[in-house]
DNA sequence: GATTCGGGAATTTTT
DNA sequence: TTCCCGAATC
């Protein structure tokens, strides 16, 4: 029982422990929402003496089934866990549906219609019938009336309007094409589990408790399945945290948690409140977004943390230039920690994968390891799917959908026309599509469908390769399935290697690693031990009376496309006692959730992208970013481009605009000292830094500042030189000057100032214009000779050796004094821009902030204090004021820096508050926090698997985004 | 007449 | 990457 329950705090323990009989755990982020749900499964079954066969455990994620299993196996240990009937909602109703589906009249082979499939099924139907709606629109709308528990029988009969006809005729035509293939969608798989569940109880009779992650984001179709599942004891334990709540475009009802107490009076709520993630610095700030949501019930947000680093929200020119700063503080960081950071602690969050694209080919510039999470799915890429389509007709050759897809590919001069006159004649004649094809090729059928020679030759070769294939699992069926024998035959008969040259050239290497990766799937599905277990983990137990109808080993092929089919990320196993590989992901924030990381980007914070031109649910857009920013536990980085993608001008989301959000936010990355390092260590739990590798560290480093990029989002003097030569002029009278240094000139802000009138940077406080003032000069003059000199010996030092990332590097700047001039401008030459920068009002007060630093601090912190506390009842941190400050910046510049970035805890915190402070961080401390493992849980692109097989081809992370495709283009 | 090929445009989030 | 269009090609 201790074991179980150590490092529970007192909400989770009763919340494990709680003899309620329906449940409900209500949680913020990082409040260790699944370490209890996951603590409750095993307290069931070690104290309450549940069978492990016998409770449901559901989630909506794959990879959030991975972890949660995996830390099952850890608390349980392997046996009890691998029992548990734990997955996806959708892949726990493909189980009961091929168990039991003959009850409901079911065959036992049927497919499951990815997206792809169903968007050409009604892209069909529109074009048939001559319709106007819009694919993407009526799938949703498919779908959502599907998740209501809506059939297309009773939608035609409600049906009023034209538009709702139109409909009517689309939604009943799309399940009959459905039915005709064998195929269930995504919803059938719920919808169809529900009416076996409600017609024939005794399947789920021994099921003693359910379980259910994230139910926040449960659509009616799965709060009805939790309840069927859970009909014989109607035992439930849900966690979940309305604030989360992301999916309302799957019809997510976050309604249900009150309909769970309607249905259920005696549930019992638990609220957990405190975090054990975040610093306090990324608390307040997400805190302070998600508030912007007047309708949201106020809710207890415990730090434990101490509040660390403030989050940074920066201003860049470009798309290109967000991206390139992001890399380059990826770098500084791992560089200026001290060795606590590296890549793998870094992710970089996105509204949508495409977004990628800069990022992706920023990291491949700079050499830095990365993987993609979300977006573009391994099974989805082209050469994937073309072999799992051939598997698919293998395995199901009514699928019609996969036959249409690739009956072409490689070519085998079968047109869009051929196929089209194929498609009606099958329809006509009430065969498949497959059946029609495989007629005509053995002079079975006489076709109407004129066929020219070669075009004829090209379907009895296509249906020769499907039917070798079939042959090839018959004949293996006493002997021994082989997936990747079955693989290799595809793959030789439509001889894929030559299609992928001739198609991709120059990636070929990536796109034909995937086709590898695929096969060591495949093998890994097909090893004797390991089918054995995918078999045994997909069975129900077994219940009198009730005929079940159990996989054989002549299944595997089934089982292994419907697990692609439901499988978002396809896992690449690491290699055991192999390093893992330190990589640096970039993920959606959707598939981002449940998952944290000690530093998070979230990039592209601009309306229109998040939240997104297309959304219309604003609220819905506000807790994405929530989702966001609280995904990170030491460092938050936010940016905007100033110009978006396509160049147009952009404005910062609406969500980081509001009033009192954006003193949350610092405008540069950390300065980093020694002290932040440690304190970053703390709020990680990890090793301390030390003096020898802090300084170790930062010796390669090319600069420590994050000041490259004008804090205004302006060029920097290098680039726009390179840009506007010749319309300088211009420059100087919109602008105030062409060279707007801003990052180190003692002056810079005051133009920076006068500027922000004009712009969205009129947000910004005047009053920290001093602040940042009083930080470029100190940089300006204390330091930065020091820095340079240091880096002039670096960088001579690494001219020797073979110079890595040279991307800022300026062309002639062979000579040090070139390096000085153009990198990190010394003050007394940035004097000479003044003259172009007009009135300096603010600047005479503190022409010589180092000797008269009172002049220019506000009396009161101009911005770095949160407004109130999270919430008023609840001890907070907060950090302390920065008058305090003068006294505390000594001549060395270290706590200079410290004082300036004004994340560490003053000493006055000592005095005004009851601190939950480094003590109690220690405290906390000895709460095992769920550890997130990314290079185990994570859905790894080629570009891993290529690093992991060593590359034939010599190009690693290369200069270019090897596998989004976008470099097609770029290829002439 | 059908197929292929090239160029240009658009691309939310997930099971 | 996919989709669409129109022109070149079989």
């Amino acid at each position: 029982m201790d074991d179980i329950l150590h490092g529970l705090n007192k909400a989770q323990r009763e919340a494990v422990t709680s003899e309620a009989s329906v449940l409900q755990v209500l949680a913020p982020p990082g409040s260790g929402k699944t370490k209890t749900l996951t603590t409750r499964v095993a307290y069931l079954i070690a104290h309450r003496h549940l069978k492990p066969w016998n409770i449901i455990t559901c989630t909506f994620t794959k990879k959030a089934a991975n972890e949660m299993k995996e830390r099952l196996r850890s608390f349980i240990g392997e046996e009890l866990a691998k029992q548990i009937k734990l997955g996806t909602f959708h892949a726990i109703a493909a189980q009961y549906l091929r168990q039991y589906g003959q009850h409901i009249g079911l065959a036992k082979d049927f497919g499951i219609a990815d997206t792809s499939d169903s968007k050409a099924i009604i892209k069909r139907i529109i074009k048939r019938r001559d319709l106007t709606s819009e694919v993407p629109k009526a799938l949703g709308r498919i779908s959502a009336n599907k998740c209501k528990g809506i059939e297309s029988g009773q939608f035609a009969q409600t049906a009023k309007n034209v538009d709702q006809q139109e409909f009517a005729l689309i939604f009943s035509e799309y399940e009959a094409e459905l039915m005709a293939s064998n195929l269930l969608d995504y919803d059938d798989l719920l919808l169809r589990c529900c009416f076996l569940l409600r017609t024939h109880p005794q399947c789920v009779s021994n099921v003693q408790a359910v379980l259910i992650d994230e139910f926040q984001d449960t659509n009616t179709v799965q709060y009805d399945l939790m309840a069927l599942f859970a009909q014989k004891r109607n035992m439930i334990t849900i966690v979940g945290d309305p604030d989360q709540s992301i999916y309302g475009f799957r019809h997510a009802e976050i309604k249900n948690l009150n309909l769970m107490k309607d249905q259920w009076p005696d549930t019992l709520t638990i609220n957990l409140e405190e975090n054990y993630r975040s610093s306090g610095a990324i608390l307040h700030a997400a805190q302070e977004v998600i508030e912007q949501d007047e309708s949201r019930p106020q809710k207890k947000l415990q730090a434990t943390h101490t509040y660390g680093l403030r989050p940074v929200l920066r201003k860049l020119p470009s798309a290109a230039a967000e991206a390139s700063w992001l890399v380059s503080e990826i770098g500084r960081m791992c560089a200026m920690s001290g060795k606590v950071l590296q890549h793998s602690d870094f992710v970089i969050l996105l509204r949508s994968a495409a977004l990628s694209r800069e990022i992706e080919a920023a990291l491949g510039r700079d050499g830095v390891p990365y993987r993609m999470v979300g977006g573009k799915k391994f099974f989805e890429r082209a050469e994937v799917k073309i072999v799992v389509d051939y598997l698919q007709i293998i395995n199901q050759p009514s699928h019609s959908e996969a036959v249409e897809r690739i009956i072409n590919v490689p070519s085998r001069r079968i047109g869009d026309a051929t196929v089209k006159s194929f498609r009606e004649e099958a329809s006509t004649k009430g065969i498949s599509f497959w059946e029609l094809i495989c007629g005509v090729s053995q002079d079975k059928i006489r076709s109407t469908t004129k066929l020219p020679a070669a075009t004829e030759k090209g379907v009895s070769s296509f249906v020769n390769v499907i039917l070798s294939g079939r042959r090839k699992i018959s004949e293996a069926n006493d002997g021994q399935t082989s997936l990747v024998d079955l693989i290799n035959l595809v793959v030789k008969k439509i001889d894929l290697q030559s299609y992928l040259k001739n198609k991709y050239e120059n990636e070929y290497e990536a796109r034909w690693s995937n086709v590898e990766e695929l096969m060591a799937q495949a093998a890994d599905a097909s090893d004797p031990a390991r089918l054995k277990a995918m078999v045994e983990e997909d069975s129900l137990p077994t219940i009198d009376g009730l005929e079940q109808r159990t996989a054989g080993s002549e299944d595997i092929l089934s089982i292994f496309l419907a697990n692609i089919a439901l499988t978002s990320s396809a896992e690449t196993k690491q290699a055991e006692g192999a390093e893992p590989v330190q990589q640096v992901t970039i993920s959606t924030i959707h598939s981002a959730k449940g998952l944290e990381w000690p530093v998070v980007f979230i990039p592209a914070c601009y309306e229109g992208s998040i939240p997104h031109s297309r959304s219309d649910d604003n609220d819905e857009e506000r807790r994405l970013l929530y989702v966001g920013m609280t995904r990170a536990q030491a460092l938050l980085y936010q940016s905007c481009p100033i110009k978006d993608t396509q160049r147009q001008e952009t404005i910062m989301s609406s969500y980081l605009t509001q009033p009192g959000v954006q003193h949350h936010f610092e405008e540069h990355g950390p300065l980093m000292s020694i002290h932040e390092a440690k304190s970053l260590a703390t709020t990680l739990r990890r090793e301390q830094p030390t003096t020898a590798s802090y300084e170790e560290g930062k010796k390669d480093l090319e600069s420590e500042l994050d000041n490259y990029w004008p804090l205004n989002g302006e060029q920097p003097p290098e680039e726009r030189a390179k840009w506007d030569y010749g319309k300088a002029t211009n420059h100087v009278t919109a602008f105030g000057t062409a060279r707007s240094a801003s990052w180190v000139a003692s002056t810079s802000v005051t133009m920076q100032q006068q500027q922000g009138f004009s712009t969205a940077s009129a947000t910004m406080k005047p009053s920290f214009g001093s602040v940042k003032d009083l930080y470029d000069d100190l940089l300006g003059q204390d330091r930065l000779k020091a820095i340079d000199k240091k880096q002039a010996e670096a960088k001579n030092k690494s001219d020797a050796a073979a110079p890595k990332g040279k991307k800022r590097q300026i062309e002639g700047q062979g000579s040090i004094a070139g390096f000085f001039n153009k990198r990190r401008r010394p003050a007394e030459e940035a004097d000479e821009a003044d003259e172009v920068r007009g009135p300096v009002g603010l600047r005479s007060a503190h022409s010589d902030p180092l000797r008269d630093v009172s002049n220019i601090m506000p009396a009161e912190p101009p911005s770095s204090l949160p407004s109130k506390p999270l919430l008023s009842n609840s001890r907070q941190i907060r950090t302390a004021p920065l008058r305090k400050a003068p006294s505390a910046r000594p001549s060395q510049p270290d706590s200079g820096y410290m004082f300036l970035s004004s994340s560490p805890r003053k000493p006055d915190d000592a005095e005004n508050e009851p601190q939950p402070d480094l003590d109690e961080a220690e405290q906390a401390a000895d709460i095992p926090q769920p550890q997130f493992k990314p290079a185990s849980t994570f859905h790894t692109t080629s570009l891993q698997s290529l690093q992991q097989k060593p590359l034939a081809h010599g190009r690693r992370y290369g200069a270019k985004p090897s596998m989004n495709g976008w470099a097609n283009r770029s290829r002439k």
